[in-house]
DNA sequence: ATTGTATATCGTAATATTGCGATATACAAT
DNA sequence: ATTGTATATCGCAATATTACGATATACAAT
């Protein structure tokens, strides 16, 4: 076995449960808060920033872009990254969904 | 190598990327979702509500158990799951600053 | 004591993720 | 053309995740 039945749930499940595991990575968190922080774009300060290896930031960046979160645009010779304003809202927007929907009253357990 | 260099990154960071980890996968969402609707406590109802054999479903409790994000009493023969809902709440208010930090005026690339 | 029901754990196979060295690609400047 | 700089990709080893059958545990009812 070893790979997650994605037929039995629902698309919404499926899409949020990607977003998340995208997001879901120490690594991946502070590329997100270095992006937002400079507000402007950023590229491979990144590398300076946390302390991995290049390749493996590089890799990091594909998997945020691969998911939408990001996006980078070819400027001379480096490459300048941002947030998808459509995909981050959305995901906002289902997260708030996700968790609105607990009231916490019932506290049985 | 193939493990997270944890010790790179913040406290904040580690712990928001854990959590999220935990609800990254559909079938944990689809936990949630259930654990929410039915606003008093269900347990083996998981079993049949998603498509998944009975270990499968206690593996993901139990993951959901370990981030904290579930507490479960046992009440006769079965065991009752229920939100947690300071871990739950934490979650909401560190994703909320997480999004919060980004305002969508800054469209660079 | 035996049987049935509910849940947890063990062990294992299939697959995915993480990190990085080595290398490739792409462009700018000399 | 050569050199330097910035990123991306390949290939691989270490580790983690996912799913589930087989069992174990725990309690209730007969």
């Amino acid at each position: 076995m070893g790979l997650t039945k994605s037929e039995i749930f629902t698309e919404e499940q499926n899409r949020l449960s990607t977003l998340l595991k995208a997001i879901a990575h120490p690594a991946r968190i502070a590329i997100l808060q270095q992006i937002i922080k400079s507000n402007a774009c950023i590229c491979g300060d990144l590398v300076e920033e946390l302390g991995l290896a290049q390749a493996t930031i590089s890799q990091h960046l594909k998997e945020l872009k691969t998911a939408g979160l990001i996006q980078g645009t070819i400027e001379g010779v480096s490459v300048c990254y941002c947030i998808n304003p459509i995909v981050w809202k959305d995901l906002e927007k289902q997260l708030s969904g996700f968790f609105g929907t607990y009231n916490l009253k019932a506290d049985c357990c």
